[in-house]
DNA sequence: GTTAATACCTGTTCGC
DNA sequence: TGCGAACAGGTATTAA
């Protein structure tokens, strides 16, 4: 599921074909993805150039020239397909297309249309409700076993849900937490404020703070090792397998060395978390 | 105010 | 082999 590192691949693939292009034809091909697309959508897009393709959280934000921020989503099963200006038939789930007007054709396909697409005025983007509840990125400065502890004090759950709140750190999903909590040698279903109070450079939270960063920072340079392959295939960006330590592997040794433990599945705010409960404690 | 549960979706997998 | 149930999960909404 496309999460920060899938999300910031799809960015890097995309700023090609985008960032200083304009917009020709857009097509859209249905009223609503998992919100209705605002009115006018095709039309307010056509013509307009992209300044900059950034992102925030899972959020990717095209800044366009006119003041305008178009704002998307992958949702769960969202994907970027790349291709020439051809006309081909359309995929499959494919909902919206744009037309850059020098030449490459990006298409929009999500099946379970969890996705969203929205324009927003550039002024209104810091107050937009979504973008506004935001905790820190957590590959930023400000994300740190000092800012984690103030996020996380007081809370009564476990680390688990607090870390998949994107109002603690922005941008993890399922898969990224279970792995960062077992680099960080930590059990999921550990009370969140028990966490808030390992401090001290070798205490919990320095080492979740620390274990979150490296995980994601792998993520996406095996990301920007697959955005080659990307081209060679049929383009589409916005997921890619990468091989994780925990996630998916129930039943199977512990990858730590020198570990013998199996790797567990638990149900947690009906999510799997898996976790080794050997040397996550 | 905080936390948990539910709804939204559909392709894929699993068990009978 | 075929069918239905279960499952995947990000986030807005509803309930507790």
């Amino acid at each position: 599921m496309p999460e920060l590192p899938e999300v910031e691949t799809v960015r890097r693939g995309l700023r090609p074909v985008m960032e200083g292009r304009s917009f020709g034809k857009v097509e859209q091909r249905r009223a609503n993805l998992r919100f209705a697309l605002p009115s006018g959508f095709a039309r307010r897009l056509t013509g307009r150039a992209v300044v900059a393709l950034t992102r925030r959280a899972k959020y990717l934000l095209a800044h366009l020239e006119d003041g305008q921020v178009l704002l998307m989503h992958l949702g769960m099963t969202g994907r970027f397909a790349i291709g020439e200006d051809a006309a081909a038939p359309a995929p499959v789930h494919e909902h919206v297309v744009f037309h850059m007007r020098q030449g490459a054709r990006i298409g929009y396909r999500d099946p379970r249309r969890f996705g969203v697409m929205d324009l927003i005025a550039g002024a209104d983007l810091a107050e937009y409700p979504p973008l506004a509840a935001l905790g820190p990125e957590p590959l930023s400065e400000a994300f740190d076993a000092a800012a984690l502890q103030a996020a996380l004090a007081g809370r009564r759950t476990t680390i688990k849900a607090a870390l998949l709140d994107q109002r603690m750190v922005a941008g993890l999903g399922n898969i990224y937490v279970c792995e960062a909590l077992f680099r960080a040698g930590m059990r999921p279903t550990r009370e969140t404020a028990e966490v808030a109070r390992e401090r001290g450079a070798d205490g919990g939270l320095a080492r979740l703070a620390e274990a979150t960063k490296a995980v994601l920072r792998e993520a996406i340079a095996s990301g920007g090792s697959s955005l080659r392959d990307f081209a060679g295939a049929d383009g589409a960006l916005g997921y890619f397998q990468t091989r994780f330590e925990v996630y998916g592997r129930e039943g199977e040794r512990c990858l730590r060395f020198g570990c013998e433990g199996m790797v567990e599945r638990i149900v947690q705010q009906g999510r799997s978390s898996f976790f080794c409960p050997v040397c996550q404690r």
